[in-house]
DNA sequence: TGAAGTATACTTGTATACAAGTATTATAAC
DNA sequence: GTTATAATACTTGTATACAAGTATACTTCA
């Protein structure tokens, strides 16, 4: 009946992670998907029990989503935040933050080997798209983000992403798992875009950039379309699961 | 010959606080004011040796201190980072980068409560200088962004806000207390500063706002030169002591 | 003397145990 | 039936134990 526990996160991104990080990545995706639903409270024994693991772990992992904005820990129990349209927005808005500080840096530097790196990974996520291999397209469009942060080499910018992508990591991954199934077509857009931005940087064009960082912030609505149509895929699947 | 230890965050804002959370600010302030070098390799036994506490709360604590870029957490022993001049005016770019998008936000609402919240805190204030209470003084000021920041009601922008207060509230702490001591006369420009905060979000005034942050921004100068003269003062009071 | 391997003393991550505190529920008194 | 009190079943935070892994230092052999 009860099959082995199948997991939302890609179990190959966690070769070399602690218990505590995997339960962390799996409640997270979990609950952006919107298995686990907000207002949820989560026991750390509970937990504890489900994931086969002691409370040290779990324990950590729920720190983790603490500090993410995903739960909130109170004094009894940990309660489910999770994703409404507005907190996708608002992580938009501190992408769109982060970006344009980075950018204004980004062109007083020799950006050549920065731009050498981006158009590598943007041949990546050709690669995956072909191959319709939405795990590893998410794996580098968020690494495209982080490449560009990283160059400016600011570690404070980098905390913040730090603290940011995870929540954005997972909410590609289901949004891209759910395009590569109903809509296929998009990533022709989103690669294009992608080359548009490095084009904004290697020309130092700051409308380029403006306009390439709008047309991204544009597919927030189609994220937050897809995250529900994949949560309806997930739950249906729970319920044929259940029969 | 040893007295019972002294420690450098106030307890009396930890009464609630859990060992891990004490460990946390109390290593956080000895990394920013030098006590402890960057470069420094901490070991968790001797930490917990140190604190008198078990290994789990000094676990939580360096989980902490590495979120918020104190320390680097490496397969064997966490490193210390600190505080370098870059990294504090890091920090000042963030917080530059939050309150200018708050203050976006705070133009298009209702800023009546929140101006008479800053009045209070901005009485708090004066009068913690009129008394030299360096620490009270500290918590009304990061009060004070707080509170700014919390106006807008947008959770990821408090996030990154919790990831950088206790940074900058130590900054703050180290900085006021060695003010207090040398250049007592520089709170009357801080007030005056705060006082045009206000004004500007009363008024919706953007200039006077770029005003204020700015001639806030300049005080970091100052503030580092505050930070390493805290530093001396510190280390002096250390071989005094050894003596 | 130098190189290779082994021992040891550390490290982290996880499990488990326990104390102290807090909701919930059941019971008893009115 | 309602209220007050007590029992219980949870919760968190901390301590401790142990397994597995890694750097350091030491020994042994060439």
């Amino acid at each position: 009946m009860t099959e082995p526990k199948e997991f939302l996160y890609p179990e190959k991104w966690l070769s070399k992670a602690s218990a505590g990080d995997r339960v962390a990545c799996e409640l997270r995706m979990q609950i952006i998907s919107g298995l686990i639903e907000s207002g949820t409270i989560l026991s750390e024994n509970k937990l504890a029990a489900d994931f086969a693991v002691s409370r040290s772990p779990i324990r950590e992992a729920l720190k983790i989503l603490a500090s993410e904005n995903m739960i909130r820990l109170e004094r009894m129990g940990a309660v489910v935040i999770g994703l409404t349209e507005k907190e996708i927005e608002e992580i938009y808005d501190v992408r769109l933050l982060i970006e344009t500080f980075v950018f204004e840096r980004l062109v007083k530097m020799d950006t050549h080997e920065l731009v050498n790196e981006l158009s590598k990974i943007h041949e990546m996520m050709k690669v995956a798209i072909k191959f319709k291999d939405a795990d590893e397209f998410s794996y580098q469009d968020v690494l495209f983000h982080e490449t560009i942060i990283r160059a400016i080499n600011h570690s404070y910018m980098l905390m913040i992403w730090n603290n940011l992508k995870p929540v954005m990591e997972s909410l590609i991954l289901l949004s891209m798992r759910a395009r590569f199934k109903e809509k296929y077509e998009d990533f022709t857009r989103i690669v294009e875009n992608h080359e548009l931005y490095i084009e904004a940087i290697k020309t130092r064009d700051r409308t380029l950039m403006v306009r390439s960082l709008h047309q991204n912030f544009d597919d927030v609505q189609g994220k937050v379309e897809d995250l529900w149509m994949s949560q309806q895929m997930l739950s249906k699947g729970v319920e044929l699961e259940d029969e």
